[in-house]
DNA sequence: GCCAACGTTGGC
DNA sequence: GCCAACGTTGGC
């Protein structure tokens, strides 16, 4: 079981728009490393879904429902995309800040390379995250 | 709005 | 194959 983060502009795609249609397809990645993280990813398996630029927090976690598969939007069929699903929203979003200011956190994608659209993400890391958002019962 | 980090492109 | 120029992303 693989945990992974996966971002989004607010602006362009919230979590309250993946709320609102239930799944989407995860697309528009061009980035040979997010690229690759698209592929290994498991039915089933979580996101932690992070909005970049506006709010800089994880606001929740998306379950995986679809393999990866080409791109519907690249003409060029080595780029992928997998589809996701709101699994819950967090009570309390964590912010960057926050997980700046933990050492423990250190050694995320997230941190060490920002401009990655899709980054791993450890177990205990993902378990230490949902434990100070804390899961939103009635979400979604 | 600025700038750092990084990826991509193209000239040589 | 190197490297400068340029574009994009995303934090601040």
């Amino acid at each position: 079981m693989n945990y992974w983060l996966i971002k989004s502009e607010p602006s362009s795609y919230s979590w309250s728009d993946l709320v609102r249609d239930g799944k989407t397809v995860w697309d528009g990645v061009r980035n040979y490393g997010a690229r690759n993280h698209i592929r290994s990813m498991k039915l089933g398996e979580l996101c932690l879904y992070y909005h970049s630029n506006e709010g800089r927090e994880i606001v929740g976690v998306a379950k995986v429902i679809r393999e990866a598969f080409p791109d519907p939007t690249a003409s060029d069929p080595q780029w992928l995309a997998v589809e996701v699903a709101p699994e819950f929203a967090l009570e309390n979003p964590v912010t960057l800040k926050t997980l700046k200011s933990i050492p423990f956190f250190g050694q995320m994608d997230l941190i060490r390379l920002s401009r990655l659209s899709v980054g791993k993400v450890r177990a205990e890391e993902y378990k230490k995250i949902i434990q100070m958002g804390g899961k939103k019962k009635t979400q979604p």
